[in-house]
DNA sequence: TTGACATGATACTATTTGGTACCATTTAAG
DNA sequence: CTTAAATGGTACCAAATAGTATCATGTCAA
């Protein structure tokens, strides 16, 4: 199983789950992830050091680009790990299904 | 739909996730939950507040104890984005499944 | 009423984190 | 070879966070 501590960390992030959501379309370079971004190469590649740290990419050097890649295997441990209430939801949620669509939002 | 940063945020942290999973089988007070760190009891609280902040748990005053429940739509909130991959996984997992389980892991 | 107990709130410190600025390294191209 | 572009790495700063210590408040029980 992957770490999860490392996993759930880098999806704390904003940014970094919009880096992820990217990466799902297409392996994009440091500077094709930056583009989309006001902040600066530097501080991105960070956030992908943090993603890669956490086993939600993958990171290879071609020529001197450095693609980064998508990898789904941390992604479904995070959700393995959540599936782990599924019991409780089972159990309880029928009970609050009013409540369900009640949420409010703010940010993000 | 509910705030997805705040959730993932409160995610972040073992022992905000430790005590998601003890609020799993029962409902707890804040001494309660406390008796089961090596803390001192008003971080336990501050992990609390974040967790309620995220949605992770309602908390209902009842004499002089807080109970703190375990709140199962926000975590189905984070399954939900996770589900947003879940294509990719279709189309790419296949062809990684012998590196599925050749994991590593270090801390948690 | 008095006292013990559980909690909430605040102030303070140390650590972590997100970000920028800057420099070194590598590589593609003339 | 030389030069410019793309990238990686480090140093540094500001802000957020985790934790402790401490005090005030409310409540149960005698």
């Amino acid at each position: 199983m992957i770490a999860l501590q490392g996993t759930f960390r880098a999806l704390a992030d904003p940014t970094r789950r919009d880096i992820l959501v990217m990466l799902s379309r297409e392996d994009m370079t440091v500077a094709g992830v930056s583009e989309h971004f006001e902040m600066t190469r530097a501080a991105v590649k960070k956030h992908l050091v943090v993603l890669e740290e956490g086993h939600l990419i993958s990171v290879r050097r071609q020529g001197r680009e450095t693609i980064n890649k998508l990898r789904p295997q941390a992604l479904k441990s995070a959700q393995d790990w959540l599936n782990h209430f599924s019991d409780f939801w089972d159990t309880h949620l029928d009970n609050l299904k009013s409540a369900v669509e009640a949420e409010g939002d703010d940010t993000k």
